[in-house]
DNA sequence: CCCTGCGCTTTTTTT
DNA sequence: AAGCGCAGGG
């Protein structure tokens, strides 16, 4: 297998014991390297379970698995298999087996964003906090910032400076309460808890590090602080620890990512062997051009240059009066290379936000192309799914508020608003779940004959089905409760449009699909599990639609990271957008990493490079003229010019950005 | 309690 | 443009 590597691919692939740093490029067979290691490694007599390989995406962990086991052949492939996944599937799993010394339950429940900031709400209204000066999604992102340093609610509290960080910090205190009195975690959480048992239980750790000989991590440049230590911690037994990564694809930091941990690496581990790759074998050289020479003008990085064997059309840049015209121009383009004879899985158009896509969406669906639309996390925004979501939560942990709130009155069943707060205010009161208070024994008094019955109808389903999901087969069980609660007849009533209810009802059924999938490949099916699953991985129907349809790809830069396509389109390239108007500002940070940005973005084109921009732009319903990205300038080569100087000042420059300047 | 309609605010990326 | 909170009538 090995003859297809390089040299520089083979020895890393090949080292076998103690630290490694394997610094590459975009393209040179970062994760190719991290595959062919672990088949490597299994070959050489190491076995597979000891192997733990960390990924950035639940995606990029399967492809990993389905690849490293076809390089091993049909011989060497054991019911035995490595480990690979994210940081956090690995951190749930071990949470499962120890999470109750931290005072939570086994069958924790894990918050997405939505949740989060529904806590969050709560506990601003609590404190009384007016919703203007902090929004709950704004605490929300403090808090999640704060966790990914690694800041716990005292040391949030005494490092806060401003009146709002006071604020926040307080509330930091009171949401981190409301989550475990729910026996639930956020997805920061995750990481913090396993590096807290790691901290406190030496045994702990002790177990969890000997399961493994060998750990690999992909994508190293965006790994946070928390997430290091945990592996630092995994690894100091045996210190064979492998890491890939490329600083110039850091774009990660507002999660928490560190470049430094990269350029640290070598403190830590002394005797480690440091690679380097440099040869791209992805793109051509007139994309990588382009590409290096707009990287070039970030000053925190490594100096490095990729390089290329290939050659190919020179990268375009297109533009259009507004983003409709962007959008049927490119789609327009496509169609017409559809027709030549392109497959259209060749093709991805790659954007900076997420609202960028709905223009994309619209032509593509007009044009009859087949596509697919990456991210965006649409499943779980759905209303119908943190329904049906909410209620299986509440038959495992009747004590998440949260969840029971959501679901206590829908379908409708007589139990308004004053009723849930004299409920939530005698939860508060008595200091116990609103589950409790809800039971006939413990009410409060005074709440309207509609709402008493809804209340014992609602405890009756709860109770019925929390028993039946433990003994009766599980996605049986769910469907029969979906049927129970009447969940179709409240979608006809809610949706008039009978197209809508149809697509409605299709993300339920694809919920207990979800269900019955997870119950067929897991030998004890358990409700709780496959919620936790669930949550970080989305329903696994992704897997086949996305990657086995043969479609258009649509998705932001940040999803796109670690994939390649044929052609790629760069929409949007506009001052505002790329860079987003967010990082435009006092430090020169946050426009490296929106430089990092664009060049994941262009560094996914094997072939053929399309940036495009629109001259005007619709924001909140209103066009708005736009300035060219200062991205293109420089990519070009023409940063000399005092357009360029000009529009990072936000003017309108003179001409367009659209030719490359002649070779000397 | 339930439903409708009006006005107000909204500004990134994701496991 | 769209989603949310709120007021007012059934």
């Amino acid at each position: 297998m090995d003859n297809t590597l390089n040299e520089a691919q083979r020895e890393a692939v090949e080292t076998l014991s103690g630290p490694l740093l394997v610094l590459a490029g975009a393209g040179t067979g970062k994760t190719r390297v991290v595959t062919y290691r672990i088949a490597h490694l299994i070959q050489h007599r190491v076995r597979p379970e000891r192997i733990l390989a960390v990924t950035f995406t639940n995606k990029a962990a399967r492809e990993m698995q389905e690849r490293a086991m076809a390089l091993l052949g049909r011989r060497k492939r054991s019911a035995a298999k490595p480990e690979i996944s994210t940081f956090h599937s690995l951190c749930v799993r071990i949470l499962r087996r120890h999470i109750d010394r931290l005072g939570y339950p086994r069958d924790f429940a894990i918050y997405d964003r939505a949740e989060q900031e529904a806590v969050a709400r709560t506990v601003l209204r609590e404190i009384q906090a007016p919703t203007a000066f902090l929004r709950p999604s704004d605490l929300v992102s403090l808090i999640s910032r704060w966790k990914s340093a690694g800041l716990r609610p005292p040391e949030a509290i005494a490092q806060a400076r401003t009146d709002r960080e006071h604020l926040a910090a307080s509330a930091y205190r009171r949401y981190q309460k409301a989550l475990q009195a729910a026996g639930a975690v956020d997805f920061d959480d995750l990481l913090l808890c396993t590096e807290e048992l790691f901290a406190r239980f030496a045994e702990v750790l002790q177990v969890e590090a000997d399961r493994f000989d060998h750990i690999l991590i992909d994508e190293y440049q965006d790994t946070n602080a928390v997430q290091y230590r945990i592996v630092r911690a995994l690894a100091l037994p045996h210190r064979n620890l492998a890491v890939v990564g490329d600083d110039d694809q850091s774009i990660y930091a507002w999660r928490g990512a560190q470049v430094e941990h990269i350029l640290r690496f070598q403190q830590d581990w002394p005797e480690a062997k440091v690679i380097r790759l440099q040869m791209n074998y992805r793109s051509t050289q007139e994309i990588l051009r382009w590409a290096n020479r707009l990287i070039s003008f970030n000053r925190h990085r490594h100096p490095k240059e990729l390089i290329s064997e290939r050659s190919g059309p020179p990268p375009r840049i297109l533009q259009f009066p507004d983003e409709e015209e962007e959008a049927a121009g490119v789609v327009g383009e496509i169609k017409a290379r559809l027709t030549a004879g392109a497959q259209p899985k060749n093709f991805a158009i790659l954007c900076r936000t997420n609202e960028q896509h709905r223009p994309f969406e619209q032509q593509l669906r007009k044009a009859k192309i087949p596509y697919v639309v990456v991210g965006g996390m649409s499943f779980f925004d759905r209303k119908e799914v943190r329904d049906l979501l909410a209620y299986w939560r509440v038959l495992v942990r009747p004590e998440d508020d949260q969840a029971l709130l959501r679901i206590l009155n829908r379908p409708p069943r007589g139990i308004g608003p004053a009723t849930a707060e004299a409920l939530v205010n005698a939860s508060i009161q008595q200091r116990m779940p609103v589950w409790e208070v809800l039971q006939s024994e413990r009410r409060p008094p005074g709440l309207p004959q509609a709402a008493v019955e809804g209340l014992d109808q609602f405890c009756q389903l709860i109770q019925e089905f929390r028993h039946r999901v433990q003994q009766e087969p599980l996605v049986e069980t769910l469907r029969q409760m979906v049927e129970r609660i009447g969940y179709r007849k409240e979608i006809e009533h809610t949706y008039p449009d009978p197209q809508e209810q149809e697509s409605r009802w299709a993300a339920v059924e694809e919920l207990i699909n979800a269900a019955s999938h997870y119950a067929q490949r897991t030998q004890q099916p358990n409700l709780s599990e496959f919620l936790q699953e669930l949550t970080l991985t989305g329903p696994d129907q992704e897997e086949e639609d996305l990657l086995g349809r043969n479609a258009v790809v649509l998705m932001t830069l940040h999803s796109a990271k670690g994939l390649e396509f044929s052609e790629v389109y760069l929409v949007g390239m506009e001052e505002g957008l790329l860079p987003h108007k967010k990082s435009i500002g006092e430090n020169e940070a946050g426009i490296e990493e929106e430089r990092r940005l664009c060049y994941v973005g262009m560094t996914r084109a094997k072939d053929q490079l399309t940036l495009t921009l629109a001259l005007s732009r619709h924001k909140w319903g209103k066009p708005r003229p736009t300035i060219p990205s200062r991205f293109l300038y420089e990519a070009i080569g023409k940063a000399d010019s005092p357009n360029y100087q000009a529009v990072k000042k936000g003017q309108t420059p003179t001409s367009r950005p659209t030719r490359e300047p002649k070779k000397k």
